[in-house]
DNA sequence: GATGAATGAGATTTCATTCAT
DNA sequence: TATGAATGAAATCTCATTCAT
């Protein structure tokens, strides 16, 4: 039949991307994926050589989207204030926007190596912390400060997908960035 | 006939915390786990009925010794902020010195439904915050501070694994704890 | 329109032929057919119902060639020992100039079942090694004749594809000839 | 159950070997050969890694087997027109002994490339040639003399496959030996 | 004639679990 | 208790062939 362009391939990121984030590379089987896409197993190895390249396609473009929103977060910024908070804000609003890509990213480097021809998004922020930490605007040192900042977010997405949170996202958000700076950068 | 109940059976467990801390749940194999103990498959059934049985004897085993780790660090603390400091210092040290229980229940939390059985150890810290909270003696909301707290550990800790702190490690977690109190208790 | 029937079809052989004497037929895909004509999978099958009938038509047409510069090497000759140098010349010369399909025949009777169908190029060269037991003049069976001729010719043909040989191809080619005439016919 | 020792990989081992030289590497599958072993097709992983181990240790043995039986045949001779002697019997005799071994090696050899590791059985007979045309004993060139003595048994072997020899075994045997030996020494 | 996505059957391999010894 | 061969189900991957365009 042929959907129009490679349509398909789009559909098993997809749905690889979904499945994978929900139950985990191994208990996700290529089996799994065709059906969710609607077509056979075969057919799967038409778009890819492996599950492997998959998996790695999609943690190539996962990885590519989260570094771009935090890109842009910084430029945007004009103080280093602004730019502070800019950055937590992109950070939930992926999680919260994409959870299946940010879920598939923790457990990407939970389970595997970190890849080393990935340049992670953590390198933009910690740029940045290590440039406020030579100018004395950081309470702590910027690897202590980055840990505080990606493993807050990351919980309180944890705790949001497990309904833990008694409050609004939107609260939450603000919240979150105020104790932040409060924490941080004073 | 010793007194010990199995010798064989905790280096089973041993073992199985091992590997799957390291490469996964569905990674490591029964055969695996037989030849880090250097027995045969067959012989881990007279132990476990299964592997999930093992996974399972796991998790609850660790669960609980973190959850009595950071009850003795409330117990013991006498003014709330010491026991605020002493709650960080158990999960730091928890996952420093025991990294592969500490991984085990990150990689189990993250791939698994939560089981409704296990009390997690967060319930207790959570109390403790809870109390703070309706005392006014906390910046935010509980949940936010828990997530705060548990996330930079477990961040620290990765960072840790993958020799990206440039500090040494006293260090780091006397910083830690500082910040911490600083964000979220003042 | 052109006048030839169809060239497509004569370069799917030509590559076929190549792929399947260097890899075998199983190890030999349809894709890689069509990869290697430059055209995709699906086309080859406007020329070919399947696997099978390619192999076939080659083993035909290679048959055939072979058959046909036998019988031609027996006309020409004009006295027995002539038509024996002849025989063992016109086999050298199809395994150095065609070892593709050579190759491919070796290949194929080695594989597959002797197929009834086809004449054998061998059944020309019995005939005249028949005929000359008949006369008494070869000095053994003709089916050890046979064997001794078409074997020796196929394992210069390796040593030459493997580059074993340490003399040139002329002289390694008069050196079988006189070595086989003495040999048999004395 | 469990037959004593490794009765099970010696059976595997046959019926491969069998299989294999009757139709081929990849048309004989291992689930072939578990149905030939009466097993299913897991317990022949506990044997061999990969069915690439169970056609490289057929190689091995089957390369070492007819070795040896050369090297003896060798050994044995007194005169060196003895040690020709023996040496092309060594090669008939193996060959009608062990059709599925020769077969296999002959597959192999066509099919795969030559392997570096093993040291060929025809290299033996190739010193023993050398050392018959430095003594200006043999009548051409050593490796020509290799191609028809091996090329020819081959070729006797497949004819008597094919039930294509007229005379009985033991004729043809005599009869190969004296024409080689008429054409090569002599 | 040609494309290339898709099918469907089957091949290799893996592995938790069982069981005779 | 322990061994390790065997099972059986399932996973990954391959490929000849079909078919809508």
């Amino acid at each position: 039949m042929g959907e129009r362009r490679s349509d398909t391939k789009e559909k098993i990121l997809e749905a690889a991307l979904r499945l994978f984030s929900r139950k985990g590379f191994r208990e996700t089987t290529i089996k799994d994926i065709a059906k969710e896409v609607g077509i056979t197993e075969g057919a799967i190895y038409r778009h890819f050589n492996s599950k492997d390249e998959i998996i790695h396609e999609l943690l190539i473009s996962i990885t590519t989207e989260l570094k771009e929103a935090i890109a842009k977060s910084i430029e945007k910024g004009e103080s280093e204030e602004e730019i502070f908070k800019n950055i937590i804000e992109a950070l939930i609003g992926y999680a919260f926007n994409k959870p299946e890509s940010y879920r598939f990213l923790n457990l990407y480097h939970l389970l595997k190596e970190y890849p080393q021809v990935t340049h992670l998004p953590g390198e933009l922020i910690l740029k940045f912390l290590n440039n406020l930490y030579t100018k004395k605007k950081l309470k702590t040192y910027p690897e202590v400060a980055l840990a505080v900042i990606t493993g807050s977010v990351e919980r309180i997405f944890i705790f949001k997908e497990r309904n833990f949170l008694r409050h609004n996202t939107q609260l939450i958000k603000r919240e979150l960035i105020s104790t932040l700076k409060g924490a941080l950068i004073g």
